[in-house]
DNA sequence: GTTGCGTTGCGACG
DNA sequence: CGTCGCAACGCAAC
C-alpha cells in the first residue's frame, strides 16, 4: 500500500529539494521526472524557462512569431503552461517561470536553491542535447543527482538502433519488428499524483507568472485568425476521451483513408500538438487505445543517404509563392493558409504541399519546406519533421518518385465542391465547383461573375503541373541513376570528409552511415 | 542475383 | 468502387 506523499515527506530529513525542469512533458499524468522528484523530497521546484532562442519576437520573420516558432505554437505553449500551473496548484505546488538562456538559468537556480536531485525528461532534439549536456556537466561537478528518463516517446530510439546492430532501421516494417511491444506496456502507468511537496525558498530569483503573448512582445492583431486548438493537459485529456469514445471509429481508423479536406470536424484526432508538447503522454494514449482494442472484435493494425545528390533548385521566388499561398493552385494554397492560420493540417494535406514543393512540381530543396513547417506547425517535432520531409521528397525511406500527388485531382477526390478551398481562400468562394480546383481554366465571364479574375484577384499557376512534374520525374531519374553509378567513387571521397568531420565531432558511434559505406567498400 | 514488397499516386476503364 | 497499366525506385530476405 502506498503512503500519501505528504506523510512520506514528514519523515524525511529537512533540506532535500528537487528541481523538475519542464521543457516538453507539460503534464502531471505519467510524468516520471515529476514523480521521481516528488518522492522523498521536502521541496520540489517545478521550473519552466522562457527561452529567447524560441520565444523572442522576430519582426522580420515571414509571418507573425519568433524566428523559430510561429505565433500559433507560442500561443499553444503559453496555454499549456498556464494549464500546467493550474494543475500543479491543485496539488499544492505551482509553476516557476524564469526567463533567459536555459542552461545559464538552470545553473543559477541550482546554485541558489538547495537542490539534491535534478529531474527532466530526456529529449533527442539536438538543441536540447547540447543544452542538457551543459546542465548535466554542472550538476555532476556540484554533486547533484540527475534523473532524465525517456518518457516523451513509446520507445527509446537508442534501444531500437542497438537492436538493429547500431544502424537505424530504414523502413517502417523493420522498425515495427524491432520495436515490438514497449517494455512498460504490461503494467499500468502512474497517472494519479495525489500531492506534490511544496515549492522551497526561491532566494533572489525573480519568478514570473506565465506570460501572455502581449507580455512577450507580440501584438495579437498581427494575425487575423488563431488556431482553434487550445493548449494544455486538461484539453488534451478531454480530447483524448472524446476521440476514444467512438469505439467503432477508433477500431476502423485507417490513416490513408482520412479526408484531408475535412476542417469543421477534422478526420484525425488532432492529438499531435498535445503529444508534441507532452500535454498528453504518448504512453498513456497507447494504453487507452489498447483498452479500446481489447473490447472490440476487430481493429486495424499498424535512411539515410548522407550525400544529397538530388540537384534541387535554388529558387526563392517559387519558395515564397509556396510559403505565402500564391502558387495559383487553390488546393495547395488553401492548405498553406490553414498551416499559417491554424498551425495544423491533415497529414495527407501535408503530403500534397510537401510533394508539390519538392519532387512533384517546384523542385525546391526539402530543407526549405522543412524550415517553414518547423516554424508554423503547432505540433512540429524535430525528428518527425525531418524524417517526413526526407520521406516525401524521396531523399530517403521512400523512393517511388513517380508517385506524384496531383495538385488538382487529389483534393477533388475528397471534396468535389471545394468547400475546404472556399473556407481558407475566400477569394474563390463564389467560383463554380467545375473550376474551383483549376480557376485559370474558367471563362472570363465566369471569373467576372465569381468576382475573382485570375491574374488579378488570385494568381495564375506558378508552373504547369503537367510539364513541371514531367521535368521533376526526369531530374529524379537522372539523379538516382547518377547516384547508382557513382556510388563507390563518391563514397570514397566522402569517406575522407566524413572521417575528418567525425573526428572533430567525436561522435563516430552515433553515426551509422559511414560504417555502412565502409562495409560496402570492403565488400 | 533474384524476388517481393513498400504507412497513404494517377488516370483509364468497366 | 475495384482493377489495371504506368515506369520502375531501394531494401530485405532468400
Amino acid at each position: 500500500m502506498k503512503l500519501p506523499l505528504s506523510l512520506l515527506n514528514s519523515t524525511m530529513p529537512s533540506g532535500s529539494g528537487s528541481l523538475v525542469w519542464f521543457r516538453k512533458g507539460l503534464r502531471i499524468h505519467d510524468n516520471p521526472a515529476l514523480e521521481y522528484a516528488s518522492r522523498g523530497s521536502n521541496y520540489v521546484y517545478p521550473l519552466f524557462v522562457i527561452d529567447p532562442h524560441y520565444m523572442e519576437p522576430d519582426p522580420n520573420a515571414f509571418s507573425p512569431g519568433s524566428t523559430r516558432a510561429g505565433i500559433n505554437r507560442i500561443h499553444f505553449l503559453l496555454e499549456s503552461l498556464h494549464d500546467l500551473d493550474l494543475n500543479l496548484k491543485k496539488l499544492g505546488s505551482r509553476l516557476l517561470v524564469l526567463k533567459g538562456e536555459p542552461s545559464q538559468v538552470l545553473i543559477h537556480c541550482l546554485k541558489e536553491w538547495d537542490v539534491k536531485k535534478l529531474c527532466f525528461e530526456y529529449d533527442t532534439d539536438p538543441y536540447y542535447q547540447a543544452l542538457d549536456n551543459r546542465v548535466k556537466n554542472y550538476a555532476s561537478t556540484a554533486g547533484i543527482e540527475v534523473f532524465s528518463p525517456v518518457s516523451h516517446t513509446l520507445f527509446n530510439p537508442a534501444d531500437i538502433i542497438e537492436k538493429n546492430g547500431g544502424r537505424p532501421p530504414l523502413n517502417y516494417q523493420s522498425f515495427l519488428k524491432l520495436a515490438g511491444e514497449p517494455p512498460w506496456a504490461s503494467s499500468p502507468l502512474s497517472v494519479d499524483l495525489s500531492s506534490i511537496p511544496p515549492v522551497g525558498d526561491v532566494g533572489s530569483c525573480e519568478i514570473l507568472q506565465v506570460p501572455t503573448l502581449k507580455e512577450l512582445g507580440y501584438v495579437e492583431k498581427d494575425q487575423d485568425e488563431f488556431t482553434p486548438f487550445r493548449g494544455g493537459e486538461s484539453e488534451a485529456l478531454r480530447r483524448l476521451r472524446e476521440s476514444l469514445s467512438d469505439k467503432e471509429w477508433v477500431a476502423n481508423f485507417e490513416k490513408p483513408k482520412g479526408d484531408p479536406s475535412a476542417y469543421v470536424k477534422p478526420a484525425t484526432t488532432v492529438l499531435s500538438p498535445y503529444l508534441k508538447f507532452g500535454c498528453l503522454s504518448s504512453r498513456y494514449f497507447y494504453q487507452c487505445l489498447k483498452d479500446v482494442y481489447k473490447n472490440v472484435k476487430r481493429h486495424t493494425s499498424p535512411p539515410v543517404s548522407l550525400v544529397g545528390q538530388i540537384p534541387w533548385n535554388v529558387d526563392d521566388k517559387l519558395l515564397a509563392a509556396w510559403r505565402e499561398a500564391r502558387t495559383g493552385y487553390p488546393w495547395i494554397d488553401a492548405i498553406m493558409v490553414q498551416l499559417r492560420k491554424w498551425g495544423w493540417m491533415h497529414h495527407l494535406a501535408r503530403h500534397c504541399v510537401a510533394c508539390f514543393l519538392t519532387r512533384g512540381d517546384l523542385f525546391v530543396h526539402w530543407e526549405k519546406g522543412r524550415d517553414v513547417f518547423e516554424r508554423l506547425l503547432i505540433d512540429s517535432d524535430w525528428a518527425i519533421n525531418n524524417g517526413n520531409w526526407l520521406w516525401l521528397s524521396c531523399s530517403s525511406f521512400f523512393y517511388q518518385y513517380n508517385r506524384i500527388y496531383s495538385p488538382t485531382s487529389f483534393g477533388r477526390k475528397y471534396d468535389p465542391n471545394g468547400n475546404y478551398i472556399r473556407h481558407f481562400l475566400p477569394v474563390l468562394k463564389d467560383m463554380p465547383k467545375e473550376y474551383i480546383y483549376e480557376p485559370w481554366t474558367a471563362p472570363l465571364s465566369v471569373q467576372t461573375k465569381a468576382k475573382c479574375i485570375i491574374g488579378r484577384d488570385y494568381p495564375k499557376p506558378v508552373v504547369s503541373h503537367d510539364s513541371a512534374s514531367k521535368e521533376c520525374r526526369r531530374k529524379m531519374r537522372e539523379a538516382y541513376a547518377l547516384n547508382q553509378k557513382l556510388k563507390g567513387l563518391v563514397s570514397e571521397e566522402d569517406l575522407k570528409k566524413l572521417g575528418s568531420k567525425l573526428d572533430e565531432d567525436e561522435d563516430e558511434g552515433q553515426e551509422p552511415n559511414p560504417r555502412r559505406k565502409r562495409q560496402k567498400l570492403i565488400n
